[in-house]
DNA sequence: CTTCCAGCCTTTT
DNA sequence: AAAAGGCTGGAAG
């Protein structure tokens, strides 16, 4: 391919950057902390999870700076109770419209997360190796994923078994993957 | 078995 | 251009 017909160099929009895209959001306590949940106009964009209100607003509105952020309490409160209800009963996982945002590397990490049944565990590198990329590619881009929970990340794990890490807390990721075996085992 | 190290692919500054 | 990641396999202690 002649590099004088094409720019293959050419810069992708990067995921958050959109205008003063209004975003709706609500947040509320549930198992792990405080639990928020974001969505835009196509679906839900965000689940994120803190040790406060103000912990996890604050990280919303650092991975959506362009956005303009509003309190939805009431509109939001049935998908709200959807991701508290999976986090109770993980076999019955939330059923929402998701509007997932990222590279194009990013989506399809993220795309190969949702295909992790619950109660199983994938390494790094054998997400990292379909896709042609390296391991720490891959832990990258799980780091970034901005849907806790609904986009399992947490179901990631090292090569020799160790949890490795979690953007929201060992501690958070220990509990999820100890409730899935859990519900898994009944 | 544990620690250390050099490569590894993407994203962020 | 440089640094920093939720990594890994192999060498060394």
């Amino acid at each position: 391919m002649p590099a004088t017909t094409h720019r293959s160099t050419r810069r992708i929009t990067p995921h958050t950057a959109r205008y003063a895209e209004p975003l709706r959001y609500s947040i509320a306590p549930c198992p792990l902390g405080y639990l928020l949940l974001a969505a835009s106009a196509k679906g839900i964009c965000a689940v994120l999870m803190g040790d406060t209100p103000h912990a996890v607003q604050v990280e919303l509105q650092q991975r959506f700076a362009e956005a303009v952020l509003q309190v939805d309490d009431a509109g939001l409160s049935e998908d709200v109770q959807q991701v508290v209800r999976q986090l109770n009963d993980p076999l019955r996982p939330a059923q929402l419209p998701l509007d997932i945002r990222g590279s194009a590397f990013q989506q399809q990490v993220w795309q190969a997360l949702l295909h992790i049944p619950c109660g199983q565990t994938r390494t790094y590198s054998e997400l990292a190796a379909p896709l042609g990329s390296h391991p720490r590619a891959v832990a990258s881009a799980c780091a970034r994923n901005p849907l806790g929970v609904l986009v399992p990340c947490h179901r990631v794990i090292a090569r020799n078994g160790a949890l490795s890490g979690y953007r929201w807390g060992l501690q958070r990721k220990a509990a999820l993957l100890k409730g899935e075996a859990d519900a898994q085992a009944q």
